[in-house]
RNA sequence: CGCGGGGUGGAGCAGUUGGUAGCUCGUCGGGCUCAUAACCCGGAGGUCGCAGGUUCAAGUCCUGUCCCCGCAACCA
């Protein structure tokens, strides 16, 4: 072993929110997976994880809560650093974009681009409405008129600085064509080159006037650079990328695997590659839009009362169960659906059933048959090979799904194998062996194997479930050393013999799922009430139904509330939208008089249905027009992810009544 | 004709360069008793959405078509 190999991955810089929930979990479990995998097997690894601390939102929240942008962002940073101390995440670096190292990266790379004139000064031109103070483009206007309040708008220009994206289109292009795992999944390569190369790219607008939560222009204060110019550079400014000390930078970078989400892939192939270029910098040589996992179905989202956070599930079950469960049962590249059941079904059969039970049985033999005593083994016979063979081999296929970053498939290889081991033991009856004292010798071996194969697997688990694999170690009677390492992963033999074997708790107890189904509601709708502020429910099971419940809703004044005006009113006339599927058009009776609202709500409704029916409705909205109809209102409706429902009053009523 | 993803045995999913359709769970039958009522073996169950086409050969390529799901444009 010479020089050692390198390898540079990193997981997108979270936005601050103190409530990552599962699908965030996801990402860094399998960056962490990935980096332990890349250490075992020999590789110099660099790990970096962190956070985008940037923004006119992040400015916002604070101010809301009466704190400096850093004071509140010091806060939640506690909460992540603890989600990913739960999750034993091993990170070598975590970046914050608010530190100086990447301030400096970020502005030094800013005035690289502009002093070769690949960020130039220009004006934002646009259409200004100056009521509702908003930049409007062409297309977004109805009318030629501001989409908002319908008022006459006017062209009006606004400086700002911009990188010329558009001068890299062919390189970009290239890049895809001659790069076929530049992107992966290669479902994800399409998207990019039909949705943005295709059409051209235009020139992006790398900074902004309009707050100052930023990093500023180095050479001229009154813009902060754009988050996502600053977002990305993340990547070489932990490396100390224009620093003055660049020997990490030259050591680890291009990075060999950048893990996003699938909602962030256009970022980091097509306007993070353009920078480099620009800075005459490596690429990455990969990235990798991983899924999402889904709940119900469903993008998780605290509004909609889907979430399902890691912590619940780590405190019950353990780390290992989570990690295991999200590394093998989703396909890393596509979307799949968390389900208790789907979860709880894998604890208690692969892990339970097949690792735990394999262990236990192993380790009871022994403990039975040679006085706890790692046995000699001196009698092969033929049937022994298969095994051997199998537990060779699994590494190197085990290896091939790593770097394929196809985490499933790796441990499914693993999986194979033990249930190779347990077959093993009915083909070789180890308790006949033991019935008869000539066999002993047989026993022994037959033994030894069963171990040796649990060495084998306590190994290849280890990237992915690193308490579990000690746990066997010492119910083997060994410790991290020369056994335990990759190198002698596939060396059949290598488990020391003589030691003493301790039957300790069961690796995985078999779980009543009826029982622990309620329990995960339960802890699940616990922690979210304690992360939303809320008083915990008691009964409700979740997904708790926040409807409209966005980001801890500020309460409102009395004097707030009056400002609405809620009337019932009768729907007259109902009809389709001429040019949108999604809208109706409705005339309804306010008393005397009689206006049009235009209401979203055509998936579930049908126009004639409406005739008649008595509606809750916002009448002092400001008018707006949709898709070039009118709307003097708004009404009012329910749903969650069954059920669309107006609301309505219980009896009928003379339209125009005021509802309090 | 906006962009994209998907339709594979009861459920959930794999299926690289076209060459006998796999996995997990469930189900039915059997075996075993070392073990966490776990483990092992065997069976049943699929015209791979539909219709064409290319080919000696298609789930896998091409065309058309139906359905589902995201995103975007219109959900005040």
């Amino acid at each position: 072993m010479s020089e050692q190999k390198k390898f540079y991955l990193t997981t997108p810089i979270y936005y601050p929110s103190g409530n990552l929930h599962l699908g965030h979990t996801y990402t860094t479990v399998a960056a962490d997976a990935l980096a332990r995998f890349k250490r075992l097997s020999g590789f110099d690894v660099k790990f970096l994880t962190g956070t985008d601390e940037h923004g006119q939102k992040i400015q916002l929240v604070a101010e809301e809560k009466g704190m400096t942008p850093i004071e509140y962002l010091d806060g939640i940073m506690k909460d992540i650093k603890k989600l990913w101390s739960d999750l034993e995440i091993s990170y070598d670096d975590f970046i914050r974009t608010t530190q100086p190292r990447h301030e400096a990266t970020v502005q030094a790379a800013f005035q690289k681009l502009y002093d070769k004139g690949d960020i130039y000064k220009d004006e934002y031109e646009g259409y200004y409405c100056t009521p509702c103070e908003s930049f409007w483009t062409e297309s977004q206007l109805e009318d030629g008129k501001c989409p908002d309040c319908g008022r006459d708008v006017h062209l009006a220009k606004e400086e700002a600085y911009f990188f010329k994206l558009s001068k890299y289109q062919e390189k970009l292009e290239k890049l895809f064509e001659e790069n076929p795992t530049f992107l992966l999944p290669e479902s994800r390569k399409n998207e990019m080159i039909n949705n943005f190369l295709k059409p051209g790219l235009d020139d992006l607008c790398v900074s902004r006037t309009s707050f100052d939560w930023g990093i500023p222009v180095p050479f001229d204060d009154k813009h902060v650079i754009y988050v996502w110019f600053d977002a990305v550079i993340n990547y070489i400014s932990a490396l100390g990328c224009f620093s003055n000390d660049e020997g990490e930078f030259e050591k680890y970078w291009p990075a060999d695997v950048h893990l996003v989400g699938k909602e962030i892939v256009r970022f980091h192939t097509l306007i993070w590659p353009a920078m480099l270029m620009a800075l005459d910098l490596p690429l990455p040589k990969q990235v990798f839009g991983h899924g999402w996992i889904l709940f119900d179905n469903d993008k998780m989202s605290k509004s909609k009362g889907n979430v399902m956070y890691a912590e619940p599930l780590i405190d019950l079950y353990g780390l290992d169960a989570l990690k295991y469960f999200l590394l093998r049962e989703f396909s890393f590249g596509a979307d799949g659906s968390f389900t208790r059941e789907k979860f709880l079904g894998r604890i208690n059969s692969d892990l339970a059933n097949d690792l735990g039970n394999l262990v236990s049985r192993t380790i009871a033999m022994i403990e039975k048959y040679n006085g706890a005593v790692m046995p000699t083994p001196t009698v092969t016979e033929p049937i022994d090979g298969e095994l051997k063979k199998l537990a060779g081999d699994t590494s190197m296929v085990v290896e091939a799904a790593m770097d394929k970053l196809d985490f499933s498939g790796a441990l499914e290889a693993i999986w194979k194998l033990v249930s190779r081991t347990n077959k093993y033991i009915d083909e070789t009856t180890p308790w006949i062996l033991a019935k008869e004292e000539e066999k002993k010798p047989r026993l022994d071996t037959v033994l030894y194997n069963l171990s040796e194969s649990i060495r084998i697997i306590s190994i290849l688990i280890r990237p992915f479930m690193e308490r579990t694999s000690s746990r066997i170690w010492e119910q083997l009677g060994i410790e991290e050393g020369h056994e335990t390492t990759w190198d002698v992963v596939g060396v059949w033999g290598t488990l020391p013999v003589g030691r003493t074997v301790t039957k300790g708790d069961n690796l995985f107890p078999r779980l009543d799922i009826e029982k622990e189904l309620e329990r995960i509601e339960e802890e699940n709708a616990k922690f979210f009430a304690a992360k939303t502020g809320q008083a915990p429910v008691k009964e409700e099971p979740v997904p708790v139904e926040a409807e409209e419940q966005e980001e801890d809703i500020p309460m409102i004044e009395y004097d707030d509330f009056l400002k609405l005006d809620l009337r019932v009113a009768t729907v007259k006339e109902a009809s389709k939208h001429p040019n949108a599927d999604k809208l109706l058009v409705l005339q309804v009776e306010l008393g005397e008089e009689t206006r049009q609202i235009v209401s979203g709500i055509a998936k579930y409704y049908e126009p004639k249905d409406l005739i008649g029916k008595q509606v809750v409705v916002v009448t002092n909205l400001k008018p707006r027009k949709l898709r070039g109809e009118i709307s003097h209102g708004m009404i009012l409706a329910a749903d969650d992810d069954k059920t669309f429902t107006l609301a309505t009053v219980a009896d009928a009523i003379a339209s125009g009544t005021k509802v309090w």
